[in-house]
DNA sequence: CTGAAAGCGCTTACAG
DNA sequence: CTGAAAGCGCTTACAG
C-alpha cells in the first residue's frame, strides 16, 4: 500500500499533525521541518488521499454534474463553460450520468445521497415541482440548467420568447402554414416553444392548426434525436396540406429534419433551436442558446452558493438570438446563400 | 447536519454494528431489528455516507475516466460505451478533464494521486513510454484508449492500417495526387495515418510528396479543430498544383476542409477518420473508429485489472472501416450520391 | 512552532 | 444474531 501520513512522520521524526500541516501549507511550521518532512515524503512517494481528507475536513471540494446520458451536445458546450470556469477555483468537477429512460428523481436521490459533492449542478433533467422539493430536502446547493424551479438557483433560456422570434421571422418572411416539430410535450422547455410558436401566429392572426406541431415516434432520449426528427418532419410532408415553413424545437431533431426533406425532395425554410456546433455546417438556421456562458455561470452560482449557503436564489433567463443561415435565409429567394460563411472560421 | 449511523443506532436501540450489516446486506441480522433499523433510518432519512464507507473499506467503487477537455466528439461515443457496461457492475464513473495546453502527466499525476478512482481509463491522452512508466509506480489499475504503452492495457484502431485503407481507395478511384491533412505531428496516432498514407502511396509506385502533407496553424485541441483543418485545406488548394484528392486524420478537420473547398470553389474527393456522428450527415466518407465498443470494452478491462490484479496484459486494436459517402464515392462519376442514405434512419 | 488526542462516519474481525 | 473495539488516513482545536 502507498505510504501514510504515519510513515513519513516517523520517517521524518516528527508528528503527524506536523506532517499535516506542511501539506496543509500551515505557516506554523518551520522550514527546517518543513523541508525535512517534504524530502522524506517526496521519497515515499507521499500525497494525502483526497478520500480521508474530505472525510476529516467534511468537505469534499467536489462539484457534482448531473446529467442525463452523454452523447448531448448541449452538454458539451455547457461542459466548456464549466471546465473553463472551474479553473478559478479550488474544486474538481465530478460528472454522473443519469439514464433518461429511468427514474430521474431516484437517479438524482441516489447520486446526492452517496454525499459526494459539495454541490450539484443538474443540466437537463426535468421534474414536477413537487419532486425537486423532494431533492431540496437534504439542504445542499443545488444548480438547475435548463430547467425552473422556484426552490434552486436555475440558469435557462426564455424558451417562450425563442420559439415566438423564431416563429415571427418565418410570418414576416412570408410564410403562413407553419409546421413545428416538437419533442416529448410535457417538458418545461418543449411546452413553452410551443407556446411561444402558438403565440406568434395569434399575433399575426394565424389559426393554429393542431395537425401542424408533431413529434416523431422514437422518444428516446424524450425525442432529442435525430431520428425523431426525421420521422416528424416526414408527418409534416406527407399531410394533405404540408407547411411551407417549419420550427423545430431542438438542432438535433433539425438535423433529421433536413435529411427527411432531402428524402421527400421537399424542401421547406426550417429554424431550430440550441446552436450545436455543426448546425453551422450544415447551414441551419437557429435560436443560439448561450451554452458555454450557462454552464460557466453555473459555476459562479454554485461556489458562490456552498460558501455561502445562504446568499438569495436567483434566476437567471438567457434570450435566445436568432441566427440565420441557408436553412431559413433572412430574405426569399436566398435560400442558398449561407449569410454567416464570412464570420465562421474564426 | 444529516444523520449518522450513531443516531439510527441510538433511536433503534441496537449498536452501530447492527445499523452497519443491515445496510450492507448482511444476513446476519434477524428480520425483526432489520426491520427496526430501516423504519428508523427511513423516518430520519439516514443513508450511508459513500466518503466514510470508502476510507473504511479502502475501495471506493469509482472508475476516474480521465479525459482532455471534452468538446469532443470522439470521447462522447467512447463514453456512451462506458456508461451502458457500467451497468452491468457495481461501479460508479467520475470523469476529470484535463486540459490539453497544459502538462497532461502532472495532470494525470495529480489526478491519480488524489485515489478517487480504484482504476482509472485515459482517453486520447499522448504521453512517451518514460511518462507512462512514471505513472504505472502507483501500481493502480490504469486502461488507455487510443493509445498504446506496453505497460498497461491498451485499446486502440489500427492507424496505420486506416490511413492505408482511406489512402489506397482513394488511388484506386484513380486518383494519383494526394494531399493529406494531419494534425500534431508527434503524437500517436498522427504518426501512423501519415505511415499508412506513406506507405498506400509507395506500395502503389507513387512518389510521396512531403509538401503534401499538411497541417493548419491552429494547434488548439493538438490541431484536431475544424479551423485547423480549414487551414490546412487552403493550403492544399493554394500549391502549384494542388492535389486531386485527399486523406484527412480527423472527421472534425475534414469538416474545416470541406468548409475551405466550398469557399475556394474547388472540390476533391475527401476521406476523414473517426466516423463521428454529424460525419453521415455532412455525407463524409471516412475510417470508422468502433467507439462505442472501445468505451465498453474499457469498462470490463478495468473491471477485470481491479477486480484481479495480475491478469496479463492485452492490447486489443480494432481495424476501422471504410465508410463511403458523399465525398469520396465508391465509384467516379457519383459525386453526389450517398451511398449510405438507406441505412441511415436508424 | 509542535505534539497528543479526539473526531470525521463507516466496516469488520473477534468474542460471545 | 449482536456488540465492543480497533482501524481506515487525515484534520484540528487544545495545550504547551
Amino acid at each position: 500500500m502507498n505510504p501514510t501520513i504515519y510513515d513519513i512522520a516517523r520517517e521524518a521524526g516528527v508528528s503527524i499533525a506536523t506532517v499535516s500541516r506542511v501539506f496543509n501549507d500551515s505557516n506554523c511550521v518551520t522550514q527546517k521541518t518543513r523541508e525535512k518532512v517534504l524530502a522524506i515524503a517526496d521519497k515515499l512517494g507521499y500525497h494525502p488521499r483526497a478520500l480521508a481528507q474530505s472525510l476529516a475536513r467534511k468537505k469534499t471540494r467536489i462539484i457534482t454534474v448531473i446529467v442525463p446520458v452523454i452523447s448531448n451536445y448541449f452538454f458539451m458546450e455547457v461542459l466548456a463553460g464549466m471546465q473553463d470556469k472551474i479553473a478559478d477555483y479550488d474544486y474538481d468537477l465530478q460528472i454522473f450520468n443519469v439514464k433518461i429512460a429511468d427514474n430521474l428523481l431516484n437517479q438524482a436521490d441516489h447520486i446526492m445521497k452517496r454525499g459526494w459533492g459539495e454541490g450539484y449542478v443538474v443540466i437537463s433533467v426535468h421534474l414536477g415541482d413537487s419532486e425537486w422539493e423532494l431533492l431540496r430536502k437534504y439542504g445542499v446547493p443545488v444548480v438547475l440548467i435548463d430547467e425552473y424551479y422556484s426552490g434552486f438557483d436555475t440558469i435557462s433560456v426564455d424558451s417562450i420568447e425563442g420559439a415566438y422570434s423564431a416563429t415571427s421571422h418565418l410570418i414576416e418572411q412570408g410564410y403562413r402554414s407553419l409546421g413545428m416539430i416538437c419533442a416529448k410535450p410535457d417538458s418545461k422547455p418543449i411546452v413553452d416553444r410551443v407556446l411561444g410558436y402558438r403565440r406568434a401566429l395569434e399575433d399575426a392572426g394565424i389559426m393554429v392548426d393542431s395537425q401542424m406541431i408533431v413529434t416523431g415516434d422514437d422518444m428516446e432520449r424524450d425525442g432529442f434525436t435525430e431520428s425523431n426528427g426525421y420521422q416528424a418532419m416526414s408527418k409534416l410532408l406527407t399531410l394533405d396540406n404540408p407547411p411551407d415553413a417549419c420550427f423545430c424545437a431542438s438542432d438535433i431533431q433539425a438535423l433529421g429534419a433536413i435529411k427527411a426533406m432531402k428524402d421527400y425532395d421537399l424542401r421547406i425554410p426550417i429554424i431550430g433551436f440550441d446552436d450545436l456546433e455543426f448546425s453551422e455546417y450544415v447551414g441551419l438556421s437557429t435560436m443560439r442558446q448561450p451554452m458555454y456562458e450557462m454552464g460557466s455561470l453555473a459555476i459562479e452560482k454554485i461556489v458562490e452558493r456552498i460558501e455561502n449557503k445562504d446568499t438569495d436564489i436567483t434566476h437567471t433567463v438567457f434570450s435566445p438570438d436568432l441566427v440565420l443561415r441557408a436553412s431559413a435565409p433572412a430574405y426569399a429567394g436566398l435560400a442558398n446563400r449561407d449569410e454567416r460563411i464570412a464570420g465562421s472560421e474564426s
